[in-house]
DNA sequence: TTGCGCATGTAACCAGTTACATGATTTC
DNA sequence: GAAATCATGTAACTGGTTACATGCGCAA
């Protein structure tokens, strides 16, 4: 039931602020930086028949505008289950390690249907699940640098101030939420 | 012919360093953060037969240890030429949107490959990039920052931080080569 | 003798990439 | 009427995920 990609619940979440046609997602795509996903026909159309058939979204063609016909897609009620069962899974170590991404995009339209509350919650599990696996990763750094080339241990070194980056910008996002919900 | 995934270009910058086995391979990523790759075998077996298909990699099995028998990799001419040929491709806008972590990866490997002033070239061109891409970014969040709720804000942020997190990254990589090649 | 670590592999499934195809409408 | 833009779609290919299968050698 839940077995969509990550692209499928960016189309969700999408579809969740409005009703939109795959053409208008494709145009989301090439022109905001949501992602990274692929702005290319042959991922959109077929993930977004690949909801219909799973009753996540609806489509109907509009033809009132004169131009060619328009599929515009709306989130269903199942659709939208399913796109919060997905945003409230719990944050796990690999997560953080393969999936930040797909993290960041679950936060991105937390706001929309959780609310602050929540979504205050998910940052302090996302802050926790970092604070825990950053010691380790630097442990592993220090403890192999020296047998690794320069440019070995900068890659090494930049994926490093990836994670604190990201720490350091979760921590922020806290207070801001906090201020948000006091004031 | 240079059609390989980056799993396979990740492979042979390892067997470019040291003959090793499927299983050696799968330890490495197993239990160094390297790339993010997975450790499963029903990924890296493939990968290895794909690189022996294409003759970049040989391999033979080795049955001395006693133990069951162990494939044992070499990379070949070809493939250090195809190696040498990924690692050398000019760096897009592309590149530093979708693939990031390919081109930390094509970095980590090159000073076996090609040394310090080539290096300390891919660096400054990453972060030419790099430089030029991201004030589009902060226009781009600066421009839609009131229509979007606070997570989604705080999400393209992260995105931005993330990509100045990683120049800064590049400028002081470039000074440790720069010390490097005068001292 | 049971079970664990070493070691290699296969098969079904799924989704993204690339490239191609089609046709309507607007603009020059 | 040619070209650009809107708009949707398909098909071949590729490679990763998951799960399963196998068999050796060693230690409890």
């Amino acid at each position: 039931m839940n077995n969509d990609s990550v692209l499928g619940y960016a189309l969700l979440g999408l579809l969740h602020q409005q009703p939109l046609s795959g053409y208008d997602l494709r145009k989301i795509f090439a022109s905001t930086p949501i992602g990274g996903f692929s702005d290319s026909p042959g991922a959109i159309y077929p993930a977004l028949r690949r909801l219909q058939e799973r009753g996540l979204v609806r489509g109907e063609v509009q033809k009132s505008t004169g131009l060619r016909k328009r599929r515009v897609f709306w989130i269903t009620p199942k659709g939208l289950a399913s796109f919060k069962t997905w945003q409230s899974k719990p944050i796990v170590r690999d997560d953080i390690v393969r999936r930040v991404e797909e993290l960041l995009l679950r936060f991105a339209f937390m706001d929309q249907t959780f609310g602050a509350e929540r979504t205050l919650a998910f940052l302090r599990e996302f802050a926790k699940e970092l604070s825990s696996y950053i010691p380790g990763l630097r442990k592993h750094l220090h403890a192999h640098a020296n047998e690794m080339p320069l440019s070995g241990r900068l890659a090494l070194e930049s994926g490093v101030q990836d994670y604190e980056a990201r720490l350091r910008w979760a921590r922020r996002s806290i207070t801001a939420y906090e201020r948000r919900m006091k004031g």
